[in-house]
DNA sequence: TCTTAACTTGAAAGATTTTCATATAAAACC
DNA sequence: GGTTTTATATGAAAATCTTTCAAGTTAAGA
């Protein structure tokens, strides 16, 4: 029988490309795809979609059902919000502060997203600049922190891990190497946001375990670095995500850092007396699916 | 998580206005009902309706989850039937034979909602009257029978049971008696339809076994018997909703027969070539959809 | 007060879904 | 052209979820 898992393991395997992909999307084996599908298809007694292609093309039949899901899901999410708000009343604020700088780039459309599905609930940007934001939740100043080191005393939400790869001008000379190591740094100038060291992966993971001598200059927002970037005055480290464009349009060049890269994972964390309410998980929701769909190379956590 | 399930459950609840009729209705047990709304309605954090009114009625949570359902139900089963239609391209004929006569009377609005899903699909009665409607099966001059009797040759769908009652006139001699035994038949006159009394089941299973002796009259119209057994010509042996709204107006009287009662049971009975086919399952599903909804004290069948 | 009808509940049984381990097959790479 | 890599399939075992069974509870009605 057709169930509502059957409609969101189309939904994405369409936005996967395929079942392998789908699979993660899902946190389910690609074989339990594989045997879902199949189900599916002695069901409907024919094929939902032609395998190894990329991306897979689906039937006219796998076609109708992705039609009937994209009904659906909506409606679905829809009822779920507003039994939620019947029962919990939701009205309420939610003031999010972010550790990660770049992290503006894709919280706006967010938050736009998020105040469309909760009318009721104020969301707001703590502004201003806080050496730990989660100083901000434990004074009661902020209702949600996205960063990525978390305290145990925080109900927290995992939302997805990222490379941060080393950005530098064109014929840099460091571009030569495929993989940048902590050596390779001393003396250059690091362009960074304007928190402390202990908040900058680069430093904190690589440069200073090393005794790497470096300096540093500070801009506020991620175009702004990487124009001092791309106009020689130094390097910078930054999410693979935030920097794509730049690099496929050869306005900058980036690489690696170390054997295994940098990587950073991203949580949302909140007070225990928020975890349970309906709109911090859709909050959580809507972040990752968004980010999931917008932005390239991440990977979605747990 | 939310499954369609669910929602078919919540469905059933409210056409049977509690969880006993419901279960009957998915032909599950009340239990398995009780236990997939606890789960619901630990995950909504409230309850979904009132127990044990009756009917039942549903809370604001319940009614949201109900609307949802309104919602998605349809537009499953419609995109079901296209599926069903892309893969075995269903147009076809479906010539319908009635070996109960009284079917008429819930068959044309059956065909309407049939005609509306299959538009492909050409639906028909096949008229005129036949001692045996399954020959008109094999004869290949009809593809589907609604009947009681059904030869293993062909596949058979079981629709729903019901009770035969005897129909008399207001203050007939009878009328004393809770229940008729075939005795009382003795030197009566029975109004039935023109057919063959092999196939009425008060003169095969009661009168010709005790050897009563009675008259026939005949009329091709459930009114017209009716009126007939108004005006004293005899009395008659009819479905319990055919005749309920003469009953409950005081229009004539209804007796059960024999301590049991006389019971039919109906089933759809088509050629193999067509059992698989999406459109006659649905046919199937129409019928008994309607029937359940429309008419009072039937038992679905299986 | 006893009976009945409607629902609940915990444990066992039954189904279904998922994973694991492995197979297959096509495409990409050297 | 062979070797890896990538994508999917499959059978059996494990895990999970759903249903039934067998009482148990509760409230209304006789």
């Amino acid at each position: 029988m057709l169930e509502i898992r059957h409609l969101r393991t189309l939904s994405a395997l369409r936005s996967a490309g395929s079942l392998v992909r789908a699979a993660q999307l899902l946190n389910l084996t690609q074989s339990a795809l594989s045997h879902q599908i199949k189900l599916l298809e002695d069901r409907y007694g024919g094929p939902l979609f032609e395998r190894k292609t990329v991306p897979i093309g689906f039937t006219a039949t796998g076609a109708r059902l992705l039609r009937l899901a994209d009904t659906l899901l909506p409606e679905i999410e829809q009822a779920e919000r507003d039994v939620a708000r019947l029962s919990q009343g939701d009205q309420g604020q939610l003031r999010v502060a972010l550790e990660c700088h770049t992290c503006f780039d894709w919280l706006m459309p967010v938050m736009d997203e998020f105040r469309q599905r909760w009318p009721e609930v104020e969301i707001d940007l703590v502004s201003g600049f806080h050496s730990e934001p989660c100083d901000l939740l434990r004074a009661g100043n902020a209702d949600l922190v996205i960063g990525s080191n978390y305290a145990s005393e925080f109900a927290t939400f995992p939302l997805f891990r990222f490379e941060i790869l080393t950005v530098m001008a064109l014929k840099h000379k460091l571009q030569a190497k495929r993989r940048l190591q902590a050596a390779d740094f001393e003396g250059e100038t690091l362009i960074t946001y304007p928190v402390p060291e202990a908040r900058i992966d680069l430093i904190r993971e690589v440069l200073k375990p090393a005794g790497i001598h470096y300096q540093r200059r500070t801009a506020e927002l991620t175009v702004a670095v990487l124009q001092l970037v791309a106009s020689r005055r130094g390097v910078a480290a930054l999410p693979n995500w935030a920097i794509k464009n730049y690099v496929d349009y050869d306005y900058v060049s980036a690489r690696p850092v170390g054997d295994q890269g940098l990587w950073s994972d991203l949580f949302v964390s909140v007070p225990d007396a928020l975890r349970q309410k309906a709109f911090v998980l859709d909050f959580v929701n809507v972040i990752r699916e968004q980010c999931a769909r917008t932005l390239d190379g991440i990977e979605l956590l747990s």
